[in-house]
RNA sequence: GCUCCCAUCGUCUAGCGGUCCAGGACGUCGCCCUCUCACGGCGAAAACAGGGGUUCGAGCCCCCUUGGGAGCGCCA
């Protein structure tokens, strides 16, 4: 088996949405999968359109999915010259012919393909007209002499046999009359000069797929195998657009979600392996092929993306999770802040908080928002449920308990926990009638992790400060 | 309109003609665990779009209908 090369080529308009994160993820995988290799390539050829900020968040993007690619990324823009090489060359050789309709001609021979209910089709007015007829001071453009019988069949690795009819593909434009290629064009070019073996992409190019194998064809090279990949759909099942769902992969980071969670749930759409849910990223790997993938287009469910974050959090060791949240602060909102305020002593507490954090959260931004409490400043902010559990007889308990914590000389959970226990036993109530007074003053909120636990990582000092201003009120 | 693609629980899916009165996961709802919230455990409700064929037998094959989607540019 020759060397398998896959691409992946965003047109840098707008930031990479989740849709294209998911094609990249799924050339990447079959790369690494098969020991080949991954290109990119931004498709730049608008300048328009194109940005450099754009070019940047790609990349960006990429880069924090883990998805690495292989050698520098190709400038599409940049090869220009080659792609009108290869249109003369065609042109030379009776693949390609220049056409002199206008702008208007086209107009025409669309408003008259809607009258009749048929697709807009160029005519071909010019494919086997005489030069020496042009029109004078009319920059042509370059069109591919497409055959015009037979089928053009795709072989899709995903889709499937694809017939089309020729006729129902016409002479599409290869150079554009200001002598700039095509999309069409470059991409068949290119693809080929790269020497890209498997074409990945989304199914919207699966007509793209019949059209580019013609220009192949022209120009006698080999074609790349194909997969069309079924695009993925918004919650509400209409398609993915910038009203609901595409958000750029940034805002998913900026959302608390982890690259490996958000690479399982991605691929886990449209591909599967039996009832196996959750990989790491070796897994996929090794497990990954096309065959697997389903034909029909997916749902983006949050719900379940977040489940699968919060597994792959809690499957993470202490020291990783709190490594990953040091290092995505700056992309959660208000974690910048938070940053600021962390010094040593701070960054201890929040380490020894991981534990009791992580089983509670399923995004870091519900890690971070778990941890608010360490950072809260005396005298705390009751949130209203905690200022109900004061009010409704927490307070009485805070105040005589207070001394017996005070009394304590080893500052510890268990020691702690002794104390609460002994307590609410000679008033003869439950253990959660002290517990959640004591959390309502210690975080100022009705939930949190294990109350012994936050008694620990808050510490003697400020603990009993935190109860002492409650017991006081 | 034309061409092409798709169709199993609300969602992601398993299923590759009999072992499916359809399995798993998320979500939902109960119960258990329990200092709260989570986690975890147990359980429940929940689907083969409809209609024709083919076959001894169809969720799986074929056709039609319906419903989704994509493409039809001198955009990519």
């Amino acid at each position: 088996m020759s060397q398998i090369v896959t691409r992946f080529a965003p047109s840098p308009t707008g930031f990479l949405h989740i849709g294209g994160a998911r094609t990249a993820l799924f050339n990447w995988l079959y790369a690494r999968r098969f020991g080949g290799t991954f290109l990119l390539r931004i498709e730049d050829t608008d300048r328009e359109r194109s940005t450099e900020a754009a070019v940047e968040a790609i990349l960006d993007g990429l880069g924090w999915l883990g998805l690495d690619w292989d050698g520098e990324a190709i400038s599409q823009f940049a090869r220009a010259a080659r792609h009108r090489e290869v249109a003369h060359q065609l042109l030379a050789s009776g693949g390609a012919y220049r056409c002199y309709a206008s702008p208007e001609d086209l107009e025409d021979m669309r408003r008259k393909a809607r009258l009749e209910g048929k697709p807009m089709r160029y005519d071909g007015r010019w494919r086997d007209r005489d030069p020496a007829q042009a029109p004078p001071g009319v920059a042509p453009v370059i069109r591919l002499r497409a055959r015009q019988e037979g089928e053009t069949i795709i072989d899709d690795k995903v889709q499937g046999k694809v017939v089309f009819a020729n006729k129902d593909l016409d002479d599409l434009v290869l150079l554009r009359s200001d002598g700039n290629p095509t999309y069409m064009l470059a991409v068949v070019v290119d693809d080929h000069d790269m020497g890209v073996t498997n074409v990945i992409r989304g199914d919207d190019h699966l007509t793209n797929a019949a059209r580019q194998t013609q220009i192949y064809q022209a120009l006698g090279w080999d074609i790349p195998v194909w997969a069309h990949i079924p695009l993925i759909h918004g919650p509400d099942g209409a398609k993915l657009s910038k009203r609901h769902g595409a958000l750029g992969v940034d805002a998913y980071r900026a959302m608390g979600y982890l690259p490996a969670a958000l690479r399982n749930y991605l691929v886990r759409l449209g591909w599967s392996q039996g009832d196996k849910e959750f990989f790491t990223t070796d897994e996929i790997i090794a497990a990954f092929d096309l065959s697997a993938i389903g034909r029909s287009a997916s749902r983006f469910d949050f719900a379940k993306l977040e489940n699968m974050n919060g597994h792959f959090m809690r499957a993470m060791s202490d020291d990783e999770l709190y490594k990953a949240l040091i290092a995505t602060l700056p992309h959660l909102p208000g974690g910048a802040e938070f940053a600021a305020k962390l010094d040593d002593h701070r960054r201890a507490q929040l380490r020894a908080a991981i534990p009791g954090l992580k089983e509670r959260a399923k995004t870091l931004v519900e890690l971070l928002d778990g941890a608010a409490f360490l950072f809260a400043e005396r005298p705390l902010p009751m949130d209203e449920k905690a200022a109900d559990i004061l009010a409704q007889g927490g307070r009485a308990h805070l105040a005589a308990l207070l001394p017996k914590l005070e009394t304590l000389v080893e500052w510890s959970g268990p020691a702690a926990e002794a104390v609460v226990r002994a307590y609410a036993e000679a008033e003869s109530v439950k253990l959660g009638a002290i517990a959640q007074p004591l959390r309502a003053a210690l975080t100022g909120r009705s939930t949190s992790p294990g109350i012994f636990d936050v008694l620990t990582v808050l510490g003697r000092e400020e603990s009993l400060g935190r109860i002492e201003d409650q017991a006081r009120l």
